[in-house]
DNA sequence: ACTTGCGCTGGAGTGCGCTCCAGCTCCTAG
DNA sequence: CTAGGAGCTGGAGCGCACTCCAGCGCAAGT
C-alpha cells in the first residue's frame, strides 16, 4: 500500500498509467471505466498522442472515489451531479459537501438496517440449528405450535 | 404445486389477512408480493372461497424472512433456493443452514466495506470542509500541491 | 510489410427485479 | 339489478447499470 502520490509539475504525465492497469487496481472492468467517463461519472480523461487514455494519479483518486459513491450505493445519477459540479468553486464545495453528507446519512441508515438484518438471519439460523439439534422437522414444529398456540422463534422474531 | 403449510384450520385462517394488509405491514407492493409467489420465494398461499390469497401470520412470518433476505442483497435465485428446500426435512435444516451461514458470512464482509466505505466519504466531506474553511477552491488546491509535493487528503486516502 | 495486440468509438444487447396493464371474476352496497 | 371496488392471471414493459461487439487505428515486433 506505498500510493506515494507525487504531483510535481511534471508528474501527472509521468506517473499515468493505461486502462488497464486502473482496470486491474480499482477491480472495475475496462468498459466500465469507459462508460462512467462517457455517463459523465468521471471527467475526461487525459489522453496520450495515440488518443489513449492515460490516468494520472489524481484521475485515479478521482475513479475510487466514484467506486465508493457507487460500491455504497449512490445512483449514478447523483454520482453524476457531484462530478458535473467540476472541480472549481466554493460555492460547488458546498454542494459537494450537503452531497455527500446526505449520502452518509443514508450509509448510516442502512448501515443499522444492515446490522438488524444479519441478526435476524442469525436468529434464524439458531432457529434451525436447535430444530435440528431436537431432531425436529418442520412439521413436527407445526404440531407443536398447535399445542403451545404460538408461532415458532424465527417467525415471531421476524414479525412486526 | 400444493406444499401449502397447513396449520390446524382454526389458527391459520382465523387470523389471516388479506394481500393489501401483508403490503402496508411489510412495505412490499402487492405486485411484489404476487410476483414473489409466482418466481417461487414464497411458499404458494392459501386461498379463500373467493380465490383471493389469506395469508395466516406464519406466511406473513415467512414474508419478512424473504424481505430480509432480499434486502440483504441475497438473489432472488438464491431465495428461490432456500425456500424449494421445502419447509420439511432435517436434511433440508442442514442446507437451509448452511445457506443461511454463507448469506451471513457475506453480510459481514459487506458490513465492514460499509463502514469503511462511510469512513471515506466522511473524510471526503471534512476535505471539502476543510477547503471551504481556507477558503481555497480546487485550482489554488492544485498549486499547493505543486508546492508540497503531495495530494489532497482525500485523494490520498482513497488510493490503494 | 505484415501480423499481433491493445485501445478506441458508437451502439446494441443483457440480466435483474420488479411494475404495469388488460381483461376477467367475485363480492358488497345501494 | 347495477355499479363499484378489490383481487386475480398471464404477459408485456421498464429502469438501471453495465457488458459486449463490430469495425477501426496505431505501434511495436519479426
Amino acid at each position: 500500500m506505498h500510493n506515494v502520490v507525487r504531483v510535481s509539475a511534471s508528474s501527472s504525465s509521468r506517473d499515468a498509467v493505461g486502462i488497464r492497469e486502473v482496470s486491474e487496481r480499482t477491480g472495475l472492468s475496462i468498459d466500465t471505466l469507459r462508460w462512467y467517463e462517457r455517463a459523465g461519472l468521471l471527467p475526461d480523461i487525459d489522453r496520450g498522442t495515440d488518443g489513449r487514455r492515460r490516468y494520472s494519479p489524481l484521475a485515479i483518486g478521482f475513479v475510487r472515489l466514484v467506486q465508493v459513491l457507487r460500491r455504497t450505493g449512490m445512483p449514478v445519477a447523483e454520482v453524476r451531479k457531484f462530478v458535473q459540479l467540476g472541480t472549481v468553486g466554493l460555492e460547488h464545495h458546498r454542494s459537494r459537501v450537503a452531497l455527500l453528507e446526505e449520502h452518509a446519512a443514508a450509509l448510516e441508515e442502512r448501515m443499522a438496517q444492515l446490522r438488524a438484518d444479519h441478526a435476524t438471519v442469525q436468529a434464524e439460523i439458531a432457529h434451525y440449528r436447535d430444530l435440528i439439534a431436537r431432531g425436529v422437522d418442520f412439521s413436527a414444529e407445526l404440531a407443536e405450535q398447535d399445542v403451545r398456540g404460538d408461532a415458532p422463534a424465527a417467525w415471531r422474531r421476524v414479525s412486526s
